[in-house]
Parts: C-alpha cells; structure tokens; sequence
DNA sequence: ATGAAAGCGCTAACAT
DNA sequence: ATGTTAGCGCTTTCAT
C-alpha cells in the first residue's frame, strides 16, 4: 500500500522532488520518459496526495467555506449554488458549515476554519447576536452576506439587500391593497430588527398605528409562522394583512390561517420574503420579495476570491430585491 | 502580529513544547504561573493554532464530511442535523460538501477530502451513476446512506431503508383507495431504480398492468413532478392516482394537478417519499412515506465515528420507514 | 534533467 | 517543570 510522494519516488527511481514537480505540472525540464512512468506509478498505486501537507507548505488550501445559520432553510441553499458555480470557475473548492444558530458552533465553525484551513470564509450569522469580534478579527478574509452587521467591523465584505426598504415596499403593498389590521411575524429580535424597522416606518407612513403588540417573534421557520399566527389570532381577531420575516414563516402562517377556514387572500393577505422555490407551489402561490440569493453567492464568492488571489479590497455591495405578487395579496 | 507557537513561546519565555502541552491540556507537569503566562499572551495576540499543520502530525482532522447530491432537497439537511448532533458528542466537526448531482464535482469532492483533510466521510451519491470503484476505495472510512450501492463495494458502511418495499406499501395503499390508474414520477433512471420496482410489484401483484408509459424520470426536485404530471395527462387524462420519487416531486406534481382544476384527493390522489418538514404545510396536507432522515444522520454519524476511534467494523444498518396518511390521499 | 536540503507549524517521545 | 529533537508529507530553491 503506497502512501507518500517518497513511495512513489523509491519506485519510480526518482526524487520526490521529481515526483512533485510531475504532479503539479512543473515538469518542462523532466523528460518524458520519466514523467510517464512516474504517471503510471501513481496511477496504478492509487496515491493521492496529502492536501494537509501540500496546504501546511504552501499556505493555501483552495478551499472556501460558507458558514451559514440554517441548513434547512432553502434560501441558503440557493446562494451555496452561486458560491459553488463562481468558484469552481477560479478552482476553488467550496465546503459548508451549518451553525443550527448556534453561537457555540459558529465559534466551532470559525475555529478551525480561520486556522488555515479554507482561504476564505462566506458568513451569514446566527440570529442569537453575539460579539464575534474576536472571531472575526482572524486573518482569513471574510464576507458577510445576508444579515448585516450594525458596527461595521472592519476590514469586511459585505453583500447585502436593503431589507428595510423592501419591508416598506411590502407593507406599502398591503396597505394599498386595503389591509388595516397588519401583523408582523418574524425571526430574531424586535429592537434590531430591519425588517421590523421597515414594516413600521410604512405603518406610520399610511398614519397608522405599530405597535408592538402586533407583532410576532420566533425563528426563520415554519413553526414560528404557524404559531405566531395562533397567538396572534387569538388577540386579534380580525387580521386582514401578515407580513412575513422569510417565505418559511409565511407557509406556516397560510397553514394556520387556512386550518381557522380564513381564505387567502381574501379574508386575509399575506406576503414573504426570500422567494424560496417553494413559494410558487404553494396554494395560493406565495406573493414575496424576491432576494436574488443566487446572485448573492456569486458576489461573495467572486468578491472573496479576487481577494485572496490578487489583494483586492473587500467591499460593500448592494445588490436589488424585488416585489414578486403571485396570489397571496 | 504573532502567528505562531514559536512567537508565543518566545513571548512566554518558554519553548513552544511547553505552548503545545499548555493548548492542549497536557499539562499535569507545567507550573502554573507558566500555564497562566501562555494563556495571557495566548489570548492577548489572538493566536489560533494552525490546524493544519496539527493535521499532518497527528494525522487526524476530527472533522467529518458528508458529501450530499443536491443541498436544496430539505431531506438532506435533516440528515445533516442528524450527523451534527451526534458527531458533536465526540467532539467531530462536520463540513457539507454540494455535488449537485453531478460526477466531476462529486470526484473533485472526494480528491481533496480523501487526501487527510477528514478523518471521515458520509456519502449520498448523485443520480448519474457512474463507476466511482477508485474513489470509494480510498483510505478514509466511507458509510453509505440513502442510495444504495448495488454492487457491495466492500468495506463501505451503509444505513438505509427498503425502499422498495416502502414503495410497495405506498402504492398498494392507492390502490386500496381504489385508484385504478397510477402513475409514477420519480428521479433517476427507470431500470435501476428501486423505487420503481416497488411500484410494479404491487402493480403486478394487484393483477395490473405496469407500462413504462405510466413513468416519468426527471431529477428528485419540484420542477420534475410539475412537468411530469403535464406530460402524462396529456396522454392519460384519467389518471387517479400518483407515487412520487420524493416529496418535491409530489409538490411540483400537486401544483399541475391543481392548476388543471383536479381536486386532491378526490380527482387524483397523491404519495410522495421522504416527508419533508414541508409536505404537511401543502395544501391538502402530504401523505407520505416517512424516511426517518435525522437518525440515518445519528447512525451513519455513530458509525463512522466508532470506526475511526476504535477501529468498529463498518456494517449494513436497516432503519424503519413510516407511512404517513394526511390529506392527499 | 534531476536531486539535496530546508522548512511550513505543530506534536510527542525522550531527555534533563 | 521544561526543553530538545525528530519528524509528519509536501514544495521549492539552488546545485549539479
């Protein structure tokens, strides 16, 4: 069982210098009579080469990683196939690490990571916020996609949609279509929450009232659709508008809202946010704000990548969302 | 800007053996002003040991991959969750790598994880079959799930299910509710597909006719069920019921079916496979064939473990599959 | 055209 | 209680 370059070297009569220079293509001084039979040697044991060693002295890996909150959440898969396509194209290797919004695995995750495991690092945080200063102040390049950070903490990309304003455009859209008695169901925190911010500069906008009462905060999931729905229906009955934090929540709201025998939309309207595939299966086709998640990843990627390999500065980039009206609304 | 053990140890005065033993806890027999020296300065520089170079020493990562066909399918992120929580147990960090079903990327995948950079691999393979004899045959421990291998490549774990005999059940099920013409839409190819073969077992042992005309192969995704059902009720407009390769088939088939104006389940009824945390959110809710996907993660995770720490013989685990009536049949 | 040698940053056995 | 040393498997410069 042949393991090392040095095994190959013993057969083959050569040096592992040799070798290595015939694996990486730095053969124009060997002769061809060596480099085939040095060919066929590796061919014929199996060898791979030990990437650890190769990246302990080069430096480098080729391999980035996309440490992302919810694996389960169809939004980001989307933006891994953007990562995926952009980076192949500059042969870098993409690996994904699930946090579960968890700050101790997005620790986990950036420890052994950031120790010059992967070049670079695509970051979408937790909504448990906690202080990754530290974590972040490694020396792999990172960019943020998706949910921002407030501190602009320096020296990192960013990739990002005015979530805020999509909200005013969404609830606007509410609005306009007669909706008085709006909620808000959403993930994470109400206080530092765009997306809050958003539904409830368009509330005060139309002279209505936001109050925090008609609000629900969960996680980026069904369950909290659902159950947001529930409590909130139990309160206020006469729910005419719900505006969603994703397109997760939004399904689990239809879902609550249709087993009380509430028709959509006419009794009730309700809008998302992602545009997940799914939304445009469901009954009634999901209205949304469209983030081009693809997009997103080939940004990051792109932006990542131009910076490992050349030193260009990371940035911010804004990318468009857009208002997408199926039948929900 | 302090990098390595060596700068630490100059820094603490000391040698970077002794740095070594104080990080990893080998440190019965340091002084404890030293230990709290190295852990000052340690902490202060920011230092993270490099991972990579521990790899080549120790020849062990404590990482585990799962290398998965298509991360937008939310079966496979259960599975991750699965394989997360128990691998956690022993201390294993685990990275997800994409090979949207395609060979090249499922081979580059392979390369760079085989080569020492995890300790560990579990394995989805992609649709398009195709010999991957010399990269299974790797030196790091490799447990199968989901989709099987049909020649017992030897010395591969694998934990799974009968599918066939879930999807004898599923359809001997519509046929007890009297459907009488049924179709079947799935991913993959026909002849080597044991979910196909359920099918036409029950279909024969029921005393009817299985054509592959009734058929329509695609991808495991939405998109596939959509356009199979348009395609097959072209040629049979009396279809009355439909088994699905997946449960995003069966979305995608349900929305066909609805846009015809067929009701689900009085018109036709449907079955998908998998039953994704979405499927009971469909409206009619999705009766389904359950793949308890998360403990497929605990035990390929559980496995593979054992096998990497103590050496466990890698085996054959069968795990129960669930049929799950709700609204669409 | 090929090889010798140094060293990437870390660990662990073996001194002391 | 701490240090010395010898690699892990590879790449790369510099000789030859």
């Amino acid at each position: 069982m042949v393991v090392t370059m040095k095994d190959i070297a013993r057969l083959a009569g050569c040096s592992s210098a040799t070798v290595s220079k015939v694996l990486n293509g730095a053969d124009q001084h060997i002769s061809q009579a060596t480099r085939e039979r040095i060919l066929k040697i590796v061919e014929d044991s199996g060898y791979v080469r030990n990437s650890i060693a190769r990246g302990l002295k080069k430096k480098n890996t080729n391999i980035i990683a996309f440490v992302l909150p919810d694996i389960a959440n169809p939004f980001f898969p989307e933006i891994v196939k953007g990562i995926e396509d952009e980076s192949r194209r500059f042969g870098f290797a993409l690996i994904v690490c699930n946090t579960d919004n968890n700050t101790t695995m997005e620790r986990n995750a950036f420890k052994f990571l950031s120790s010059k495991m992967v070049d670079g690092i695509i970051f979408t945080h937790s909504i448990q916020s906690s202080d990754l200063e530290d974590i972040l102040t490694t020396h792999v390049p990172i960019v943020i996609v998706d949910r921002l950070f407030k501190n602009e903490t320096k020296g990192l990309g960013q990739v990002y949609i005015d979530t805020r304003e999509a909200f005013i455009e969404g609830t606007t859209k509410l609005l306009e279509k007669g909706c008085r008695n709006l909620v808000f169901i959403s993930g994470g925190v109400l206080h530092e929450n765009d997306r809050y911010q958003g539904f409830c500069t368009a509330l005060t906008k139309a002279g209505l009232d936001s109050c925090k009462e008609m609000t629900y905060m969960g996680q980026y999931d069904v369950e909290t659709g659902y159950v947001g729905i529930e409590n909130l229906l139990r309160l206020y009955p006469d729910i005419d508008g719900v505006i969603c934090g994703n397109d997760l929540i939004a399904i689990g709201a239809m879902k609550a809202l249709q087993n009380r025998g509430l028709r959509i939309p006419q009794d009730v309207k309700i809008i998302g946010f992602d545009d997940i595939y799914l939304s445009q299966y469901m009954l009634p086709a999901l209205s949304t704000i469209h983030q081009p998640a693809y997009e997103i990843g080939v940004h990051a990627a792109r932006m990542l990548i131009h910076n490992i390999l050349h030193g260009e500065a990371l940035k911010q980039e804004k990318l468009e969302y857009q208002l997408i009206m199926r039948d929900s609304v």
